[in-house]
RNA sequence: UCCGGGCUAGGGUAGUGGUUAUCCUUCAGGCUUGUGGAGCCUGAGACGCGGGUUCGAUUCUCGCGCCCGGACCCA
């Protein structure tokens, strides 16, 4: 026995339904809002890496060297690559462009619930618009998913804020302060006793006075009184910028889902504007379902043309969580399904295959014997498997030209004419015979 | 990297310093040469790995690995 390798994952035909289907909601969402389906290298140069992603990545990423010498690391997140694919073609791409990418990504982390280390996730990227509609947009795509996933508004929450409402409001403690070790302490405040809450802002330089107005100022969420308080355009605009967010989420129908999260503020550094966060409403699932956020700076830094840019990314293994404990992840059955199975008793091969082909044709998951298998010990396969009828192919029927129809749920069966089945029926059960 | 709790057939478990390691389930075959979801029979299948103590270790002990949580960090 070889064991499998610590935080990857082997899954089976019962769990993969369930992935197959998340997956399937989420790029089916953005089809429907025109994003392009996209896909990319799983190695990269492992210093792309090193210049645009934060130590910690860089850490944890799988790298090594080549045959070829280079240094090269499995992708540890999407945004280094699609930044260097816009950049790549240049003025070549009409704007906005909108693409969606789902694939694994690598990081040698610590294992743990929701967390491992070849994790999948769907991108969901926005270049080329800084208007709100496009930060509104990727929220929509994600939500409207949910929804179709079966969620409610009962089940999960997106979690909305800005970092010039943050950082701008931050800044305005004075020039000393460290507005990224500010925005930091405001993302643990939920964490940490309210004291060393206080530390950390201590230590990003406000006064003890200063974070007790800030703590208040977030605690309060009233977008108006902070935009008065800090006094600055960076901050006024900010607020503006968030309730048109908000505003254009309205009109996608996804407003219920969003919350203004004055103290959610999301660790990357390279966010720039909105954020969002992902969160389970019962609070059941720990951790963030997911993040995402605008990052306008990040194009131009890898050399490119100043281009806006917003995205989110949902990933499966808290996704997974999500749905189950919603009670909307497919469980026996409803995973593992089968339209008909072609049971072949005797000497039957030519007619059973006729059967099954016939069937396939109308485009219905067929099984049949591929095994040889006794009569009892095909029908208990065809109960594994969930068969809704079954198709008795066999010698004694079809010396009459008939075969047996059985539906598998109540157990009733009926013989019909070999002519007549499947004849001109698209989807022929024992209800239609009987 | 750190802190807990675990590790006995595929899954769930009982048990023991000493003959062939318990039971349920599962899987394969049969009872029934053509009927699954009930029953019976037969068979398959396990002490995580390594060192130490011991005449003898699945049991005691140490280390490692893995699993499940959590911290840090993050998706």
């Amino acid at each position: 026995m070889y064991d499998r390798l610590k935080g990857f994952r082997d899954f089976y035909p019962e769990e993969m339904a369930g992935r197959r289907r998340a997956m399937d909601a989420v790029e089916a969402s953005a089809a429907r809002y025109g994003f392009r389906e996209i896909d990319t290298p799983a190695l990269e140069r492992a210093q792309m890496y090193a210049d645009k992603s934060g130590d910690e990545i860089v850490e944890e990423m799988y790298s090594f060297e080549d045959k070829g010498g280079r240094h090269v690391a499995m992708t540890p997140e999407l945004t280094p690559t699609v930044a260097r694919m816009v950049v790549d073609k240049g003025q070549e791409l009409s704007k906005p462009i909108k693409w969606v990418s789902t694939r694994p990504f690598w990081r040698y982390e610590q294992v743990q619930q929701g967390r491992f280390r070849e994790f999948y996730q769907t991108n969901v990227d926005v270049f080329g618009s800084s208007a709100p509609e496009a930060d509104a947009e990727v929220l929509a795509v994600v939500a409207n998913a949910f929804v179709d996933l079966g969620l409610t508004s009962e089940d999960f929450e997106f979690r909305v804020n800005h970092r010039d409402v943050l950082g701008g409001l931050l800044a305005t403690f004075g020039d000393d302060v460290d507005t990224e070790a500010g925005i930091r302490a405001v993302d643990k405040s939920a964490k940490v006793e309210p004291e060393e809450y206080y530390d950390l802002l201590v230590d990003a330089g406000l006064t003890r006075d200063q974070a007790s107005q800030l703590d208040d100022l977030l605690k309060g969420g009233d977008l108006d009184e902070i935009a008065a308080f800090a006094g600055t355009d960076r901050v006024r605009e900010g607020v503006e910028n968030l309730r048109a967010i908000l505003a254009v989420t309205e009109d996608f129908g996804v407003r219920e889902y969003c919350t203004l999260s004055l103290e959610t503020a999301r660790g990357l550094d390279y966010y720039t504007g909105a954020v969002f966060e992902c969160f389970d409403s019962a609070g059941e699932v720990s951790r963030s379902i997911f993040g995402g956020g605008r990052y306008d700076d990040l194009i131009e830094s890898f050399g490119g043309q100043p281009t806006p840019a917003v995205g989110i990314a949902p990933g499966y293994a808290t996704l997974t969580l999500l749905l189950q404990r919603a009670g909307v992840w497919p469980e026996g059955e409803e995973a593992i399904s089968t339209d008909y199975y072609v049971l072949q008793a005797g000497d039957v091969r030519e007619e059973a295959a006729r059967v099954a082909r016939a069937l396939r044709e109308r485009d219905h998951v067929v099984a049949s014997d591929v095994a040889g298998r006794s009569f009892g010990a095909q029908m208990d396969y065809a109960d594994s498997i969930n068969a809704e009828t079954v198709v008795i192919v066999g010698e004694r029927d079809l010396a009459n030209d008939e075969v047996t129809i059985k539906d598998m749920e109540t157990g009733d069966q009926t013989q019909v004419p070999v002519e007549d089945f499947p004849g001109d029926r698209q989807r022929p059960t024992y209800d239609d015979f009987a």
